[in-house]
DNA sequence: CTAAAGCCTCACGCCGACGTGAGAGTCAAG
DNA sequence: CTTGACTCTCACGTCGGCGTGAGGCTTTAG
């Protein structure tokens, strides 16, 4: 498929589509005049880069995570980098759930103190 | 306090103070030179920032909820504020709490792929 | 008293994930 | 065969949270 109908697809920009490619996430075919074709299987790559995206990993860890996204194959030390990359997000989430308890705390806080000000 | 002391205790460089100030975030007393003076207590508050920046919240977002961590006390927008901010943490962690499951799932299919690849 | 350390205010630099034209080629429909 | 919708490649702009001097006062230790 064309790139126009991929974003739409995936749910982001053209340009995004591009910055990936820049980045070494994608590496569509093209056609002789110089158009990306891209496969059907590459929707959900790129939903699950916005995913990745989203939880704050970098292009370069992304595309370090690539051969396990595209083969479900890792060396050894590509392993590593999986588990290292996920204890580090798992941190992140631990982090935030104590933000969000500090948040309700203040919010209890809050509401407690005075009803109507 | 002296502005290297906060900066010291609280674990943040100086320049990251003077900015929060120009967020709006600190107001700090100034001698009669213009040097600033801060109060035992910006100590926590300033750790707090780090904890909500850490959690992806802007200054902006921030300075929103400070009548909060100020005095406890927040008129009803304010509170209401306080829980869009609240859910919309929520939903990030989840949406990461997926993402970690997907990273697992990478992992294990990564792992019992080949095992010595 | 003097030197070093610390503080002050500009104000530009940086990085990452794109946005946003500019200018030009390409492709399907009428 | 033209028109309008897409696509291409530069390449600069943006935003947020600071880093990093520059140039100049102030405070503190000896």
């Amino acid at each position: 498929m064309k790139i126009g109908e991929l974003a739409q697809r995936a749910g982001v920009s053209v340009r995004a589509l591009r910055y990936y490619e820049e980045q070494g996430l994608l590496s569509p075919e093209r056609t002789p005049s110089g158009q990306r074709r891209y496969t059907e299987d590459t929707v959900e790559v790129v939903r699950l880069f916005q995913q990745f995206y989203a939880a704050g990993l970098s292009s370069r860890t992304i595309a370090a995570l690539l051969p396990c996204v595209n083969n479900g194959r890792a060396t050894v030390p590509q392993r590593r980098m999986l588990r290292t990359e996920r204890d580090r997000l798992a941190a992140r989430v631990e982090e935030m759930t104590a933000t969000l308890v500090r948040l309700d705390q203040l919010i209890t806080a809050a509401d407690s103190h005075g009803e109507t000000v």
